[in-house]
DNA sequence: CTGGGGACGGGGCCC
DNA sequence: TGGGCCCCGTCCCCA
């Protein structure tokens, strides 16, 4: 751990601690008991524990940063951060007596800041490099050592505010402390703290991306025989969920008693309260605990309840909330389920169906906690992995009928079927092909052919009326897509408007807007993460991939519904056909 | 440019 | 209510 010692110059400060280190007064009249105070045993007490520290005796809990590892103390820890207090402090009654062996994964606070913020622990002393005062000050909001922190800012001269910090970012992070604070209390499991405190600061700080790098990049092993533990804290190399799937899942494994480990249990069978429960009673495995509900109950409305959240999405906002119930009400349309609609705390999306919002947040945060075991490949959601399996496992579960095909998909074989039957119902309105496949057409028409042809057919533009589409060219019958498309010439036509931002197809991602999401997915996170972000380090991950995609301009999936995608079509068609009808004028 | 396969995201149904 | 499973529409890639 003293590999990143340091040799840069140093300020040396001392700051009160706010451990209470023995200073015991006791009250001298109390039951006849006089109280002897021992002023120095608080320093010779952290001495001592510097001294056991330093020798990496009885440590108990090891914080890495980017490789670099720190042995400590988990009662040290908690008692000079707030962050590791509640982090350990739900386990004080569980009468284990905090046993065991943690891995601390915090690369979002830099080694040297680490290190001197353990200095600080252990001696009361803060010694920090004069250029690692912002790392230290960031590494203390983090961790919730309040004292360095305000130590720090003195020191700087600066506000919290003044920090290159956003009032934006300020209260985001502010957000995700508050939110850890409350997650911590029931929360027991080092590695999901450690998770929370990654996806905070990245949320605020833009972490490097080395610290976000995955299991590779975080050397983290479990030195002590101890880490079989269930304290071991598998922060470095999350389990393939995939895996987890297997385990859990009678109908691939058979086994859906599997042993589950504390942090793979996270997103399986009702996500962190299994966890939370099953961690303390792992010496002996429990059964899935039932008393669960009443505490997991509990925990989502502690976990969410001051939803003046800047989200307060999954306790569903008033209008979605009434949404849900008025469909249920009417219970019109469809089934009568409770299929309450949940709003999406990053694109305002109502996501329909039970269970569906943390599917559909991973398509913002680019979690892909499912892998191949096979090939590696990761996706988002386990039904997609299942599916991918059956390429190396041969399954080909679709035959076609009418010859030797055989399809992984029944869309596949439905596609194919169409290949025999002939059928193209997917015409062109502009050039009349045909396609078999309504995704070809809308190919085709994003192409250049189809452009070519239309030029040299007579048309009319839709600013002469609904029906002035006296083409001849048999665009009247029943495509549904023209229909819809004329549908859209007979609305006003506002070119301007639609490209406004907003429009019918949601908001476009630009490169400034892709940042802020990445922060929203965090900060939603931050509500939904305790529950539902088993695997932070692919969450964190996806982030960056995603930041990737959507500058290149890909849809974060809010506009690939069918119904945003006519919305495109009948733009586009707009567009095209205005853009012709100048041309034509001229 | 087109046909085809695969991946991805959303919704419905069921447990 | 959450999650599994399935279907569907859409996009991307490759031949």
């Amino acid at each position: 751990m003293d590999a990143t010692r340091h040799t840069l110059p140093r300020l040396q400060l001392t700051v009160p601690m706010p451990i209470k280190t023995g200073k015991v007064a006791m009250s001298p009249g109390e039951d006849g008991l006089i109280g002897i105070p021992f002023p120095e045993h608080s320093n010779e007490l952290l001495s001592h524990l510097n001294n056991q520290r330093r020798a990496g005796l009885l440590c108990d809990l090891t914080l890495t940063s980017r490789g670099a590892r720190y042995p400590t103390h988990r009662s040290v820890m908690a008692a000079v951060s707030l962050y590791f207090r509640q982090l350990f402090g739900a386990e004080e009654g569980g009468g284990e007596g905090g046993g065991g062996f943690s891995v601390c994964q915090l690369d979002c606070v830099a080694p040297d800041a680490l290190d001197a913020l353990l200095e600080f622990a252990y001696t009361a002393t803060l010694t920090i490099p004069s250029s690692g005062m912002r790392d230290v000050l960031r590494g203390a909001q983090l961790l919730g050592i309040q004292c360095v922190a305000d130590a720090c800012r003195d020191i700087l001269g600066e506000t919290a505010e003044a920090e290159g910090e956003t009032a934006e970012e300020q209260r985001a992070q502010h957000i995700a402390t508050e939110r850890i604070a409350q997650e911590s209390r029931i929360m027991k499991g080092s590695r999901r703290k450690t998770d929370k405190l990654r996806v905070k600061k990245v949320g605020s700080h833009h972490i490097n991306s080395s610290a976000l790098n995955p299991p590779s990049a975080s050397p983290v092993s479990h030195p002590s025989p101890a880490s079989d533990s269930f304290r071991s804290l598998p922060s470095t190399q999350p389990p393939s969920p995939e895996q987890d799937e297997l385990h859990h899942k009678s109908g691939q494994n058979g086994d859906p008693k599997a042993i589950r480990e504390p942090g793979r249990g996270a997103t399986l069978n009702g996500g962190l309260l299994h966890w939370l429960h099953e961690r303390p009673r792992i010496a002996h495995p429990p059964p899935v605990p039932p008393l669960n509900d009443k505490l997991s109950e509990d925990d989502d409305m502690e976990g969410f309840g001051d939803d003046s959240m800047l989200m307060g999405s999954t306790s569903i906002p008033t209008s979605v909330a009434n949404q849900g119930v008025a469909a249920t009400a009417a219970g019109g349309g469809r089934k009568r389920k409770s299929q309450t609609p949940q709003q999406c705390p990053v694109c305002q999306k109502i996501i329909h169906g039970a269970g569906k919002l943390p599917r559909h947040m991973r398509t913002h945060t680019g979690e892909k906690p499912f892998q191949c075991s096979a090939c590696g490949v990761r996706f988002t959601r386990n039904d997609k992995l299942k599916i991918h399996m059956r390429k190396h496992t041969g399954e080909r579960p679709y035959p076609c009928p009418h010859c030797s095909a055989r399809f992984l998909h029944s869309y596949d074989l439905k596609n194919h079927l169409s290949l025999h039957s002939g059928a193209r119902p997917f015409e062109c309105p502009l050039c009349h092909k045909a396609f078999a496949r309504e995704d070809h057409l809308q190919r085709h028409r994003k192409g250049h052919s189809c452009l070519e042809l239309r030029t040299r057919r007579p048309r009319r533009g839709p600013e002469h009326g609904e029906d002035g589409r006296g083409d001849g060219s048999g665009m009247e019958q029943s495509n549904p897509l023209e229909a819809m498309s004329l549908q859209a010439h007979s609305s006003a036509f506002l070119p301007h408007a639609l490209l406004d931002v907003g429009s019918a197809t949601g908001p476009l991602m630009y490169p400034a807007d892709v940042e802020r999401e990445r922060s929203l997915a965090l900060q939603a996170f931050a509500h939904l993460g305790s529950r539902r972000l088993a695997y932070p380090e692919l969450f964190l991950r996806g982030l960056e991939l995603r930041g990737g995609r959507e500058a290149e301009g890909e849809d974060p999936g809010g506009t690939h519904s069918p119904a945003s995608q006519r919305d495109r079509w009948a733009d586009e068609v707009e567009e095209e056909i205005g853009e012709e009808d100048v041309e034509e004028e001229e």
